[in-house]
DNA sequence: TATAATTAGTTCACTTATGAACAGTTCTTA
DNA sequence: TAAGAACTGTTCATAAGTGAACTAATTATA
């Protein structure tokens, strides 16, 4: 993608820039699952109960919408939790449509050995930048997201 | 994930940083894709060619490396790829084992139309920062994906 | 040189993910 | 309030990716 592209200086600047900014995330990415931080589960599986860790019960659109994954791939993602233990559903009563997910002790328990182990990786991957730095990254990437 | 975990100053500026940088991947990555520029290929069909358009003929290993994708899926994409008859396979004389892909002309006339699309569509994301932005964000980057 | 180890690619079973079609529930509005 | 629109979750067909076991070819070594 870097190499041999002929554009005009201003192609070849972002070109240069995004290749540098996908081959970060893939490396740091790898380096991390590479720890194991997220035990036996999936990348969403974790995220899924991590977010009912710190937000509780959920219903699964929501967790669709957060973890911006298909909400056919929620249904999987909890039945496969369920299967586990780690979470429950729950039909709502207010309106019957919703299901919401919650932790079982096993859940809880699962996430709370895992997630320091997750932190304590990010924070390695993290350190090899300056205060300074990781504070830059942060700000123009949160620029970069919003995309305005 | 931000929100609500305990940990040090320095876990919870990691953490913090390390957000920002997911989401803004996720978020220019759903853009990028939004815009149609791999046409009607798979990311890593897309990679793929644009290898062989840059790089000539390759074997299967070195494009597994390249994109780090496992061998059996390299397997899958270059079948994919025959069979829309942008590649086609040659099997190396010298090394009887190696396989080597090469694109044809119609693979080539598909990435020579792709690509600029994709170009304009990075270049546009990438516009939404300064040009001392884009060089912050490379080098830390870089530094980071090194990971030393 | 014969045997063992390594390498390249393939096949297979499985996991994760998506979109389309669908059923039941709730909300809108005419 | 009755009909239509919108929303929640499920099922199904399908795509994309992985690791393990395998075949064939090459290289190392005893």
């Amino acid at each position: 993608m870097s190499k041999g592209y002929q554009g005009t200086e201003e192609e070849i600047a972002a070109l240069d820039t995004y290749v540098k900014f996908v081959r970060a995330f893939d490396a740091v990415k790898a380096r991390i699952e590479e720890q194991n931080t997220i035990g036996d589960l999936s990348g969403s599986q974790f995220g899924t109960l991590e977010m009912l860790y710190h937000l509780g019960p959920v219903n699964q659109t929501e967790i669709g919408q957060k973890l911006l994954i298909s909400k056919s791939n929620v249904v999987t993602i909890i039945d496969k939790l369920e299967e586990k233990g780690f979470v429950k559903r729950q039909r709502s009563l207010e309106d019957r449509r919703c299901v919401f997910v919650h932790l079982t002790e096993a859940g809880r328990e699962k996430i709370e050995i895992l997630l320091p182990v997750h932190v304590s990786a990010i924070t390695q991957e993290m350190n090899h930048l300056t205060a300074e730095e990781q504070k830059d990254l942060g700000r123009i990437c949160r620029k970069l997201g919003l995309g305005t």
